[in-house]
DNA sequence: TGACAATATGTCAGATCTGACATAATATAA
DNA sequence: TTATATTATGTCAGATCTGACATATTGTCA
């Protein structure tokens, strides 16, 4: 299992040691899990495409270079919103972000 | 303008008496509560077709029937984590939850 | 290698969200 | 109409999320 699932599944404090215990997780929370990983992943595209390093655009954000971190690392602390937030500043439509999750 | 999408923009404490007062908002504001509110749509959609009220979908989303009305009007204390969880609790998979934001 | 930039991790006080409750408003049927 | 079911609104204590900070880790380049 790569990294960044392994950390996004581990949200509501799952701890994840191997797939086997992924069976401890419903279909739902997958869900809800996975597609907060896409939006993750396009967070980080995203910034790279507009070359801004985590620092930069956590001031645009009005957050903290840990904050964007722990965003782009699916960390359980982040929320939906942030997410989306911080992606609509970086100029991601509706559109683009629908295109993300799918 | 109608009555959901106004109290949808209402979102982060901002009050529209007049559609001019839409100016207020940026663009990324904007596109937020939008999106919310197609989320909001969207669950009520889904529990209508799924022959349910308010408190019985509070039931099984462990929630209260007061804060399924809230999400289902958009009210600004509702979390996008929350309608998420919600739709794929009544059965909605990314790909529809994707299809209600564009 | 070392120096510096960038990213990641841990923590916490304050901000926001949540379920629950009471109660008001609205719909539906007799 | 009146009853009853359903939905909406207001409030609040407890739960969760957030920005900020310190610090660790990783990447990059000379």
């Amino acid at each position: 299992m790569d990294k960044k699932k392994k950390k996004a599944i581990e949200s509501k404090g799952y701890k994840v040691g191997s797939v086997d215990e992924l069976l401890g997780l419903n279909a739902d929370e997958m869900e809800y899990i996975e597609l907060k990983l896409s939006l993750s992943q396009a967070l980080t595209k995203h910034r790279k495409k507009s070359k801004l390093t985590q620092a930069q655009l956590a001031k645009r954000l009005k957050s903290s270079q840990s904050r964007v971190a722990k965003m782009e690392n699916g960390d359980p602390s982040v929320s939906v919103d942030l997410l989306i937030k911080s992606l609509l500043a970086l100029g991601a439509d509706k559109n683009s972000i629908a295109k993300a999750i799918i």
